[in-house]
RNA sequence: GCAGAAGUGGCGGAAUCGGCAGACGCGCUAGAUUCAGGUUCUAGUGAAUGCAAGUUCAUGAGGGUUCAAGUCCCUUCUUCUGCACCA
C-alpha cells in the first residue's frame, strides 16, 4: 500500500482546521508558550522558500511543546503596507487594497498547504482599520511625550520612489528599495525620538537570550562610546568656543589641528571675517554634490581647507592651532567638530600628511613616521602627564584638569540617530495630526481613531515629493479639534516599519476594539518566549519595536520592558547555484512545486535537514529525495509491524537514545541532527526486521512535528487514538540509553589498533587487562617497555610502549 | 580598514569535556527485482599502496602543547556576514 501524499495531508489539514487543536487558550491553567516568527509581506509573487524554513524551526519546536501539554501562542499575520504593493498598483491600476486582500488571501493559502500549526483564529493585517487605529494611538502617545516631533532637516531623499528614507533605507548612498542613488534635501520631516531610549535598549541587552551576533550588532547600531567634550577658545570670534567630541582626552597634548564639518554653522556665523571664504564656499559646493557613496570610496584621499581667519587655542596648554573644514568629519556627529591628533589617529593623520602639519607623538609604542599609533603605551611630551602608561588613568586627570578650569566634561555619545518617521506615499498610515493656523499642530482625539486611510484611485505621488494624499482636499481639509477652526491634515503616512513595531502585542487579543491587547491578557502571555526570524531584521525592526515597546512599559500599558526573551535566526536558503536566490538568476525554487510532487512533509523535513538551521545552505533536489525516501520508509513501516505494548529488548536502548537525541536537538535548534537520529534509527528497525505497536507510537510522535501528516494519518490507521497533534511527548530513561556491553578501541601510542567489547561499567584496571588480553594488542606489547596506561571511560584504552 | 563567523570526502553536512574523523543524506559502483525507464532491496564507497591481512597519508597552510588535536596555543592564507571617515 503507497502512501498517497496528496489526500492525506488535505485531509488533516482540513481536520486540524475544524477541531481547532492550534488555537491558543487564553488564561490556561498549562505552562504558556510563546512563539513568534516574523510575519511575512504579502508580495505578489507568494512564498518563498525562505519562508519555509523561517517559520519550520518555531513551528516544530511549537507542536513538540503542546505535546508537552505547553499552552502554545504560535501566531501569524501580515505586514501589509509598503511600497512594493502600492507600486505595483500603479502600474496595474489595481487598488493596494485589493492587491493587499489578494496577496494575504495567496499567502494564507500557501501557508496551509504545508501545514503550519498557526493559530488561524488571531490572524492580523496592519492595514486592517482595526489594527492600525492603535499603530496611530501609540503614535499619539508618543506625540504627547515629546517623542514624536517635527524638524527641519536634510533628509535622504529618492528621486526615482519620490519619498524621504531614513539612514537606515539609504545605506551606502543608494535607495533601499529601488537601488537608485539618494540626494540631500532640506525637508520638514517627523521623528520618534529612539536616542533617548538608546541607553534603555543598551541595557536590556544584558537580561535577554539573544544569539551573540544578534546582541553585538545591536550593540554596534546603537554605538556607545565615551569621552569627553572640550571647549578651544576660537581666536578670530567674539569670544567664542568651539566645542569638540573626543574618546581620547588624553591625547590633548599631541592636538596639532582641528577640523569642523563643511556644515558647522560657526563659518556660517563668521563669514565676513574669514579670508578665504569663496574657496571655502567652492568646498561645501562639492561636498554637498557629493553622494555619501563617494565619501566612504574616497576614504583615504582626504580633502579640506583651512580657515583663514579662525583659529583654535588648545586648553591644556595654550597653543594656538589651524582650523580646517573637511568633510571626513560630519555634522550629524558628536559636535560636527573634532580636535586632531595626527600621530594617534588614523583619519588625522592621513589629513596632517597631505597638509603638511605637525605630527606630535604624545604615546609611545608606535612608529609616527609611518603611520598613526593607536595603542596603549606611556605618556610623552604631555607636562604633567608625562610618564602615566595607563590610558584610564591619563583620561581621568586630563577630565579633572578640564573641568577644574571649566572648559571640559566628560561625555557619551551615540551613532543611532533619531527614527525619520514619514513617508510620501499612499499605501501606509495616516499620520493622525492636524495642522491649524491659530492652534500649531494638533492631535486627533483619541476618540476619533482610527484616522481612516480614505480610499482613492489616483496615488502616484507628487512630483514635488508631495505625499499621493496632499491631493485630496476631503482628507487634508478639516477643522481643529481643539477650536474648531479651519486646518489642513498631515498627509505622510508611516514608514512600513510601524505596523510590525508592535505587532507581537496585537496577537495576544487580536479583536479588542477597546485596547491594543487586554491587560490581563498581556499579563497571562507576557513576553515572548522565543522569537525566531532573519539577521537582516535585527537591527531595524527588533531596535524599532524594542523601542516601541520600552515606551508602552514607561507608560505602563505594558507589563514586561523587554519584549523578546530569546531571538534566534535561520540561514538562508541559496539557490542550487550556491548563489542567493533571486528571479534575476532564474534560481528561486516554490515551495509549492516542492510540495505538489514530494508533499509538504517533504518539504518541512529538507529545509531543516539540508544543513546547520542558523547557516546558509543551498537548495539541492536530489537530497529532497532523500527525504522522500524517509518519509516513504516511515509509512513502510507498518508493514513490519507486530504487537508488543513495551520495547522490545532489541531497540530499547536505541529507542530512548533517540527520544533524548531529538529532544535536546529541537530545544538546541540542532534540526538537522535530529532528524539524522530518526534516520538512524530506521536503519536500526529495518536490520531488526520489526517493530512493535509501543515503537512505532513512539517513533511517529518523535517525527510529528517535523512531518505531521503521514504520521497523523499513521496513527489513525493503527488505531492508536485521540489525533496526534493532542498527543504526547515520548519520554526517555538516561539509564536505559546505555549498551551493557560497549565497543571501545584499544591503542597503542595514541594509534588504534584492535576494537573490543566490553562491560559499560568497568575498572579503568579491568578494562586494561582486558585489552590487554587481545592478540593484537598483547603481540604490539610483546618485548616492549609499558610506559603509560590509560582508560577513557566508554572510549578507549591507550597503552604508550617503549 | 574594523568587528564577528567559518574553512572537514565528488556534494550538503556530523563529530558532547581533547579520545575510533567523515554520523545522516545525496551522488557513485556492483548485484537483485523490472520488458524497459523509474521505484524498491542488498553490498560497497576519504586518498595512496598491497593478492591479502595490513600499512601510510588525510579536517585551508605552517609550527607548537599532549599518551592522544578537526577541537587547545602561536603564525599565516581564503571565504562569508555586519559596520564603515562615529572623532
Amino acid at each position: 500500500m503507497g502512501y498517497d501524499f496528496k489526500s492525506v495531508e488535505k485531509k488533516w489539514q482540513d481536520k486540524w482546521e475544524e477541531t481547532g487543536v492550534f488555537h491558543a487558550e487564553d488564561f490556561s491553567e498549562k505552562p504558556k508558550f510563546y512563539a513568534l516568527v516574523e510575519f511575512p509581506y504579502p508580495s505578489g509573487a507568494g512564498m518563498h522558500v525562505g519562508h519555509i524554513k523561517a517559520y519550520s524551526g518555531l513551528e516544530v519546536v511549537s507542536r513538540k511543546r503542546r505535546m508537552q501539554g505547553y499552552n502554545v501562542l504560535f501566531p501569524i499575520g501580515f505586514d501589509a503596507y509598503g511600497l512594493p504593493t502600492e507600486n505595483y498598483a500603479i502600474k496595474t491600476g489595481i487598488h493596494p487594497r485589493k492587491v493587499t486582500d489578494m496577496n494575504i488571501e495567496k499567502f494564507s493559502n500557501q501557508l496551509r498547504k504545508v501545514g503550519f500549526s498557526f493559530d488561524w483564529n488571531r490572524v492580523i493585517d496592519t492595514t486592517e482599520e482595526g489594527y492600525y487605529k492603535w499603530t496611530q494611538w501609540i503614535f499619539l502617545k508618543m506625540f504627547e511625550k515629546g517623542l514624536a516631533f517635527r524638524d527641519k532637516t536634510l533628509v535622504n531623499y529618492c528621486p526615482s520612489c519620490k519619498v524621504v528614507l531614513s539612514n537606515e533605507d539609504s545605506q551606502g548612498g543608494k535607495c533601499d528599495i529601488c537601488h537608485s542613488d539618494i540626494v540631500q534635501k532640506s525637508k520638514d520631516v517627523w521623528y520618534l525620538r529612539i536616542t533617548e531610549y538608546a541607553d534603555k535598549l543598551l541595557e536590556g541587552l544584558e537580561k535577554v537570550d539573544y544569539l551573540p551576533n544578534v546582541k553585538l550588532q545591536q550593540k554596534n547600531w546603537i554605538g556607545k562610546s565615551t569621552g569627553a567634550f572640550v571647549d578651544f577658545e576660537v581666536k578670530g570670534s567674539d569670544n567664542e568656543k568651539l566645542k569638540i567630541y573626543t574618546t581620547r582626552p588624553d591625547t590633548l597634548f599631541g592636538v596639532t589641528f582641528m577640523v569642523m564639518a563643511p556644515e558647522h554653522p560657526m563659518i556660517d556665523k563668521y563669514a565676513d571675517r574669514i579670508a578665504n571664504m569663496d574657496e571655502i564656499a567652492e568646498y561645501r559646493k562639492e561636498c554637498a554634490k557629493k553622494t555619501e557613496f563617494e565619501r566612504t570610496q574616497l576614504v583615504k584621499d582626504k580633502t579640506g581647507v583651512k580657515i583663514d581667519g579662525l583659529s583654535g587655542i588648545n586648553p591644556i596648554n595654550g597653543k594656538e592651532i589651524p582650523i580646517y573644514i573637511s568633510d571626513y568629519v560630519m555634522m550629524g556627529y558628536g559636535t560636527g567638530a573634532i580636535m586632531a591628533v595626527p600621530a594617534h589617529d588614523d583619519r588625522d593623520y592621513d589629513f596632517a600628511k597631505k597638509f603638511g602639519i605637525d605630527i606630535i607623538e604624545v604615546i609611545k609604542g608606535g612608529d609616527i613616521t609611518k603611520e598613526a599609533y593607536a595603542g596603549e603605551g606611556e605618556l610623552v611630551n604631555s607636562e604633567f602627564l608625562n610618564g602615566i602608561s595607563n590610558k584610564k588613568e591619563a583620561i581621568e586627570t586630563v577630565v579633572e584638569f578640564l573641568q577644574k578650569k571649566g572648559v571640559g566634561e566628560k561625555g557619551v555619545q551615540f551613532k543611532m540617530k533619531d527614527w525619520a518617521f514619514n513617508r510620501q506615499r499612499y499605501w501606509g498610515e495616516p499620520i493622525p495630526i492636524v495642522y491649524c493656523e491659530k492652534c500649531g499642530m494638533v492631535p486627533v482625539p483619541y476618540d476619533q481613531l482610527p484616522l481612516k486611510l480614505p480610499r482613492v484611485e489616483n496615488f502616484e505621488p507628487g512630483s514635488d515629493g508631495e505625499s499621493p494624499l496632499a491631493k485630496i482636499n476631503t482628507f487634508v481639509k478639516c477643522t481643529c479639534p481643539k477650536c474648531g477652526g479651519d486646518a489642513r491634515r498631515e498627509t505622510d503616512t508611516m514608514p512600513q516599519w510601524a505596523g510590525s513595531s508592535w505587532y507581537f502585542l496585537r496577537y495576544i487579543d487580536p479583536k479588542n476594539e477597546n485596547a491594543f491587547a487586554d491587560a490581563e491578557k498581556l499579563k497571562y502571555w507576557g513576553q515572548v518566549d522565543w522569537y525566531n526570524g532573519g539577521m537582516e531584521h535585527v537591527t531595524r525592526h527588533m531596535i524599532y519595536s524594542r523601542f516601541w515597546h520600552k515606551f508602552l512599559y514607561d507608560l505602563g500599558e505594558v507589563p514586561f520592558d523587554e519584549p523578546y526573551a530569546k531571538r534566534t535566526a535561520q540561514g538562508l536558503i541559496l539557490g542550487p547555484d550556491g548563489d542567493k536566490m533571486s528571479k534575476s538568476k532564474g534560481n528561486v525554487v516554490d515551495p509549492l512545486d516542492v510540495v505538489a510532487e514530494f508533499g509538504a512533509d517533504v518539504l518541512r523535513t529538507y529545509v531543516l535537514f539540508m544543513g546547520d538551521y542558523e547557516k546558509a545552505a543551498p537548495w539541492s533536489k536530489s537530497s529532497v529525495k532523500g527525504c522522500k525516501r524517509f518519509i516513504d520508509r516511515v509509512w513502510a513501516l507498518q508493514d513490519i509491524l507486530v504487537d508488543g505494548d513495551e520495547y522490545s529488548k532489541e531497540l530499547e536502548s536505541a529507542f530512548h537514545k533517540t527520544i533524548k537525541k531529538v529532544t535536546e536537538d529541537i530545544e538546541n535548534m540542532k534540526f538537522n541532527t535530529a532528524i539524522a537520529s530518526m534516520m538512524t534509527l530506521i536503519n536500526t528497525i529495518s536490520d531488526n526486521g520489526k517493530i512493535n505497536k509501543a515503537e512505532l507510537k513512539t517513533f511517529v510522535s518523535l517525527l510529528n512535528p517535523f512531518a505531521p501528516h503521514v504520521t497523523e494519518e499513521i496513527w489513525e490507521a493503527q488505531g492508536f487514538g485521540r489525533m496526534l497533534a493532542n498527543g504526547e511527548w515520548p519520554e526517555y530513561d538516561d539509564a536505559k540509553c546505555v549498551d551493557e556491553q560497549i565497543e571501545i578501541v584499544a591503542q597503542i601510542n595514541g594509534k588504534v589498533k584492535a576494537k573490543l567489547m566490553i562491560p559499560a561499567e568497568i575498572e579503568a584496571a579491568d578494562a586494561i587487562e582486558l585489552a590487554k588480553k587481545n592478540e593484537a594488542i598483547a603481540q604490539l606489547i610483546d618485548g616492549k617497555t609499558v610506559v603509560k596506561e590509560l582508560y577513557v571511560k566508554g572510549r578507549l584504552v591507550n597503552i604508550v610502549v617503549k
